[in-house]
RNA sequence: GGGAGAUUAGCUCAGCUGGUUCAGAGCAUCUGCCUUACAAGCAGAGGGUCACUGGUUCGAACCCAGUAUCUCCCA
């Protein structure tokens, strides 16, 4: 009888090769035909909610997001199988300065300068682009197998999320946590606008360091020397400070020193700030141009004098250079003080400094009038729920640097002074004060009631021109995707509310991660999500970021493309451990591609098998075996995703499906070439390799949807993609049974490596004698041993034959007759160098058990096993003893 | 300058409560095999003073102190 696996083979199944390309494109389709992805609210199942970390809307696909969405598709795969109703949410993030930027650039190339638009006029601009482009990414994702609930796409900035970061910020402003206030911003002048840190790269330069004279006044001729790198703030220059220790400087405190050029008077004060071995030791201080001496003024109440325009040109206060850029003022002033004979001299130093991420300017320290947000009153709480384990981080040792950052939380600086964004709903009235309000019509109605003007109109109102930060709405994120702003007691909301885990890097833990968590206690009263898993950056093998510049990044389709998706997904995951940098080597992607190859040959030969009804079952020891191995392996990954340890339970499956199911198993139950295999063995195996289909497939869902189809006939909604995932109910005699065989494959290995030292070769029959101290339990294991020994004969006996090659396992000793090929002093120098090594053993242990302290402080458990060690050791002993006798 | 973390095989990393294992995995390396599923493969082997110096302990990769080096965060 025949017992056929699938109706039709689409793939080829003598071709030794697996080709991807084949099939993903299929069974993506198939997925989405069938609607697995689609969540729910569904009272019978546990939701599992996972909401994407959103790229970029005109973002492509990079490493970094094959890592971050590949390991959020195997947790939300395993959950799917698990029989949770499992919801991925994407969608995508408007990026204000990222996509500004891109906008201003793409129309420049077509002769159109920003500042020459209106506003309306520039948003339709990049509202056509960001319908041509944006999205593109997640096309791109579904090559990759993410299995996200496609028609819950939100973007940042549609009408109801945009609604929803508007009522957040009038709520939050009600309650007195949003306010205006003037700051040192991070400015980009090319840009005009504040960027946050993150927007900034620091760059390594070769800085100019100017010595200039002060000199002082009321004393002429003497002069205090000042080295500053920025000579063309010293007009907005308040004080030189320098430190009190100072010796150098004793007697200057309090006096007043005279500015270069302007002639402008500014007292000398004293700062334990301030470096003595810097510089000359005394420091200008220039509050509107300096975040350290911002707060060096604040400390000692000087003036601010901000000399610079929003556009980086010097402005009336400057007195000097006015209108002229800060960059060819600077030229300009050294010149100048050379001529006065006030530039004493000029040093070069390494320093560093920020440029904009997207106009590559150089970042001015600019104090601007910006909205802020109250952080402290929500700091509070959001910290408790990390420490209290409510939300876990993994690694853990991320909790650490959320305590310090949480603890020293500074307000933030929501506004940014662009146009893609979210306009702030604030509007001024005519004598300059504001109102903040949903719409314009209620912000008339309040404006009327604060200015007690009833004759106020709308176009009397002027809105704020700012947008607030990309930030403002990814913080909502969470609960956004639900709508549970507009409509908080949804149903979705309520189902899918909080969601599961988090999967991101630990770069925006603090932009995003914490900001969530503060969003969701806020407003909802509940944390944002369980667990947060924190990714490594992607690396290439010499541990550089991926970039452009170094053109060190693949192009993550092309990989896909030539390797397929699942061996890209498990070559990310190979070494891909929480938290620790991925070192990006492509040999990891081709152990995928071999791997994914090794399932496909396996399938191959369980396929070509035809079952005999009239055979007996003839592998019960291997079936039984494996049964246990199984278990015991879905245990142990189990296990591993419960800790989020994502790598090892692939190494573990791995080494299931390659060591265990392929190098033993499938051997063990093998038949001779051509020779049908017994029917209850068939049924047996069959059923390994589903169970083996299912723990691979939220790895490797392409290959493993492909061979579920393969193995067996389906029906119309059976796919390995809902399959039930493996439960770990381990047989009763399961130790035993891996004992056992464990015990056998130790005989195994000693024949095989008789094989190489003598240089047999696989295929020479052999003759087994063994000298065995449990006989029966190698006699039940006599079939596989002579399958995989390559063994012809296997006898037991009291003692070994003459002219063979030995060795020992515990206290069995193991004979191959193999006359012509014993070196009888080689045989005697390895068995003498094993007695040798097992005597050190036990001495080194019956040393321990003598010591009084071992006895009286061991647990009871560790004395058992050192005196299990001890006899194990003893019987070796004597059978190496026994084995050297016979040589 | 302040803080956090790391250092284990050639590489990337595990190693949980100090004792199952005189230190484990994957990859790489070496040797031998084109053995009727797979050379993208099979069988076997070698490879570590657990950064260094002390300390605690009957016992330390693990706990403590110091040193060195590296990484990240904040300023």
């Amino acid at each position: 009888m025949l017992i056929t696996c699938a109706d039709s083979l689409p793939m080829n199944p003598t071709k030794t090769t697996y080709t991807p390309a084949d099939v993903e494109a299929k069974w993506y389709q198939r997925w989405q035909e069938q609607g697995f992805f689609k969540a729910r609210p569904n009272p019978k199942k546990t939701p599992y909610t996972v909401v994407i970390p959103p790229p970029n809307v005109t973002g492509v696909l990079h490493m970094g997001h094959m890592l971050n969405n590949t390991i959020q598709d195997v947790l939300v795969r395993r959950a799917r199988m698990l029989g949770q109703e499992a919801c991925w949410v994407p969608g995508t993030d408007h990026a204000s300065i990222a996509t500004e930027a891109k906008v201003v650039a793409l129309l420049k190339e077509q002769g159109i300068e920003k500042k020459d638009l209106t506003r309306e006029a520039f948003l339709e601009h990049a509202f056509a682009w960001k319908d041509k482009y944006g999205g593109i990414i997640l096309e791109q994702l579904k090559q990759l197998g993410a299995s996200c609930d496609w028609d819950r796409t939100r973007f940042t900035m549609e009408p109801k999320l945009t609604e929803a970061v508007l009522r957040v910020f009038v709520d939050l402003y009600r309650k007195g946590l949003i306010y205006r206030g003037v700051r040192m911003v991070n400015w980009d002048p090319l840009g005009g606008t504040a960027i946050s840190d993150e927007e900034m790269i620091p760059k390594d330069v070769m800085a100019k360091m100017y010595y200039l004279n002060y000199e002082v006044v009321g004393q002429p001729g003497r002069f205090l020397t000042v080295a500053t790198s920025r000579p063309e703030t010293i007009m907005a220059d308040v004080a030189v400070a320098v430190n009190p220790t100072d010796e150098r400087f004793r007697g200057l405190a309090g006096q007043r020193v005279r500015i270069p050029l302007l002639g402008r008077e500014i007292p000398v004060i004293q700062d334990e700030y301030v470096l003595t071995d810097f510089g000359t030791g005394a420091l200008k201080v220039t509050p509107a141009h300096d975040l350290n001496d911002y707060n060096l003024g604040l400390k000692h109440n000087l003036p601010i004098i901000d000399i610079l325009n929003d556009d980086g040109t010097l402005n009336e206060k400057a007195e000097l250079y006015v209108g002229q850029d800060r960059f060819a003022a600077r030229r300009n002033i050294v010149k100048d003080l050379e001529a006065a004979g006030l530039l004493v001299k000029v040093e070069e130093y390494a320093s560093i400094v920020q440029t904009s991420e997207r106009t590559k300017a150089v970042i001015e320290p600019k104090l601007s009038m910006q909205w802020f947000m109250k952080m402290e009153h929500l700091a509070k709480p959001a910290l408790e729920v990390v420490e209290n384990d409510t939300i876990r981080l993994y690694p853990a040792k991320f909790k650490n640097t959320y305590r310090v950052w949480m603890e020293n939380v500074r307000d933030w600086c929501i506004s940014r002074q662009l146009w893609w964004g979210q306009q702030i709903p604030a509007y001024y009235l005519p004598d300059g004060s504001f109102v903040v309000a949903l719409t314009a019509s209620e912000a008339l109605e309040l404006a009327r009631e604060q200015s007690g003007n009833n004759e106020l109109k709308i176009s009397d109102l002027r809105q704020e021109e700012d947008v607030l930060d990309t930030w403002f709405s990814s913080w909502l994120w969470p609960i956004s995707v639900f709508d549970g702003f507009a409509d908080p007691d949804n149903a979705d909301i309520n189902y899918f509310y909080p969601t599961s885990d988090l999967v991101t890097g630990p770069d925006i833990l603090f932009f995003w991660v914490a900001r969530m968590i503060m969003a969701g206690l806020e407003f909802r009263q509940e944390v944002p999500f369980r667990n947060v898993y924190f990714t490594g950056i992607v690396r290439d093998t010499q541990g550089r970021k991926m970039s452009k510049q170094l053109g060190n990044s693949p192009d993550p389709l092309d990989l896909i493309a030539q390797f397929g998706a699942d061996a890209v997904r498990t070559g990310m995951l190979f070494s891909a451990p929480a938290g620790n940098d991925l070192l990006y080597d492509e040999k990891l992607v081709e152990q995928g591609r071999n791997f994914a190859n090794k399932l496909w040959n396996a399938f191959r030969l369980v396929k070509g098998w035809e079952a005999d009804a009239a055979l007996p079952f003839a592998h019960d020891k291997p079936v039984a075996w494996f049964g246990a191995r199984l278990a015991a392996a879905v245990a142990e990954i189990d296990d591993h995703f419960a800790k989020f340890r994502i790598s090892d339970a692939l190494l573990a499956v791995y080494k299931l499906v390659w060591d265990d199911f392929c190098a033993l198993y499938l051997e063990m139950v093998k038949p001779a070439y051509q020779q049908p295999i017994d029917a209850e063995t068939l049924r047996h195996t069959t059923a390994y390799f589903e169970a083996l289909l299912k723990l691979l497939h939220p790895f490797m869902p392409f290959i493993t949807e492909e061979l579920w189809h393969e193995l067996g006939p389906r029906g119309p909604r059976d796919y390995v993609t809902v399959a039930p995932w493996p439960k770990p109910g381990a047989p009763a005699d399961g130790a035993a049974l891996l004992a056992g065989m464990d015990k056998a494959l130790a005989v195994v290995a000693g024949v095989r490596a008789v094989r190489n030292q003598k240089n047999l070769g696989p295929n020479k029959p052999l003759a087994l004698v063994a000298k065995s101290d449990e006989p029966a339990l190698l006699a039940a294991y006599e079939g596989i041993l002579r399958k995989l020994g390559g063994l012809e004969d296997l006898t037991f006996a009291d003692a070994g034959p003459a002219g063979a090659v030995s060795f020992v396992l515990g206290g069995s000793e193991f004979f191959i007759p193999l006359e012509g090929h014993i070196d009888v002093a080689a045989e005697r120098a390895r068995l003498e160098k094993e007695l040798a090594y097992a005597q050190g053993f036990r001495d080194s242990v019956q040393k321990k058990l003598g010591n009084e302290k071992f006895a009286q402080n061991a647990k009871p458990d560790v004395l058992a096993r050192e005196q299990q060690k001890l006899a194990d050791a003893e019987t070796k002993i004597t059978a190496l003893e026994q084995a050297l006798k016979g040589v």
